[in-house]
DNA sequence: ATACTATACGGAGGTTGCCTCCGGTTGCAA
DNA sequence: TTGCAACCGGAGGCAACCTCCGTATAGTAT
């Protein structure tokens, strides 16, 4: 949750702990209120100047992508432990709901985490075709079954759970969110 | 298009006309930019003062909402047309397509039109469930069709349209939209 | 035609959040 | 210890939101 990131040009130690405890603050802060973070606000809570944030982090984008890097990496994870589960589809399953439970501030993390589009090389942009791929490897197993058609993207999965969370975030009833996943699923059936 | 709203309490002539204005305006910014209008270029695209803007439409969701109206009634018409079509399950997947265009700016449209649970009585509100119910019989007679699962209920595939959309809205390429869609549609088939 | 008033107009200005810029500060290597 | 590259931080400019209230006028009553 809160490991010192290693950069490649080490920087100062003062800079380093801010942008540790930047980081700190906006995890918080997205936890809590979701995407729609007040910089300003992080900045103070983490007891630094504004113009401290944005040398770190210059795009609000690029914060909460830093700030998303543990969940890319944990989804990731709970990839890798799923490979050896005995039922393919059901892990897949399984996998995908993660992704609408961490997804869950959905609007934030979504730009950010589901395509990879990003500049090269981001720590985050690795996350999340690491994240991606490992995804790719639940599908292929469950098509390698012959539970899933094979035609079907890894891709479009995840897009479409991330379209299930954000339909629903202001819809006041979350009880069409079972409903929806569950027809995506039998459409990836074979 | 530009119908002048009649309502229960009349305005001045004055007030009605400012708010066809301001309105036609709302439709024309949005028609183009999409949901994240400047309600200040609206209102000076209108030659009104912001003042005037804000007494008609007191909320950004209420504008939004009346600029969308049109297409809530257009929507219930096309599935009235699609009703007498041969073939039951391709009308309804024609019509689910049009969501999806008529949504394409999509996350304003989508809060606003998607869910009918407004403030009863709203014309938007009418028209969204008019829409809806109309969309219902498309789906109704696909089921009776033996086409569609009898358990798919028309609010779901609303929002998943509604989800392909905005979760491809950022995405450079569009270009996972239809296989989505695809997806979407062989989740429902019987 | 005139006067009256409920209704409507409009923009100045307060508020918030974004982001930049640059004078001052400081870690750290020599 | 010193010098400077790296870093800090917040003042301030900007954009958009929204409110408030003095002014104007449509519609009506006389």
């Amino acid at each position: 949750m809160s490991e010192t990131v290693v950069r490649k040009n080490p920087r100062r130690a003062d800079a380093q702990h801010n942008y540790d405890v930047i980081l700190a603050a906006a995890r918080a802060a997205v936890a809590e209120r979701g995407g729609d973070i007040v910089l300003e606000d992080i900045a103070r809570n983490a007891g630094v100047g504004i113009g401290t944030l944005y040398r770190h982090f210059p795009t609000r984008q690029e914060l909460l992508e830093a700030a998303f890097l543990d969940e890319a990496l944990e989804l990731r994870q709970r990839a890798e432990d799923l490979k050896a589960a005995p039922a393919p589809l059901d892990a897949l399953i399984d996998w995908l709901h993660l992704q609408m439970d961490f997804g869950a501030h959905g609007r934030s993390m979504g730009a950010a985490v589901m395509n990879a589009k990003h500049t090269e090389g981001t720590e985050i942009q690795i996350a999340c075709v690491d994240m991606r791929e490992a995804g790719a490897v639940l599908l292929g197993r469950a098509q390698d079954a012959g539970e899933v058609r094979p035609d079907v993207e890894i891709i479009d999965l995840l897009r479409l759970m991330h379209g299930i969370v954000i339909a629903n975030e202001q819809a006041p009833d979350q009880s069409r969110v079972n409903p929806m996943f569950d027809l995506v699923i039998a459409g990836i059936q074979a």
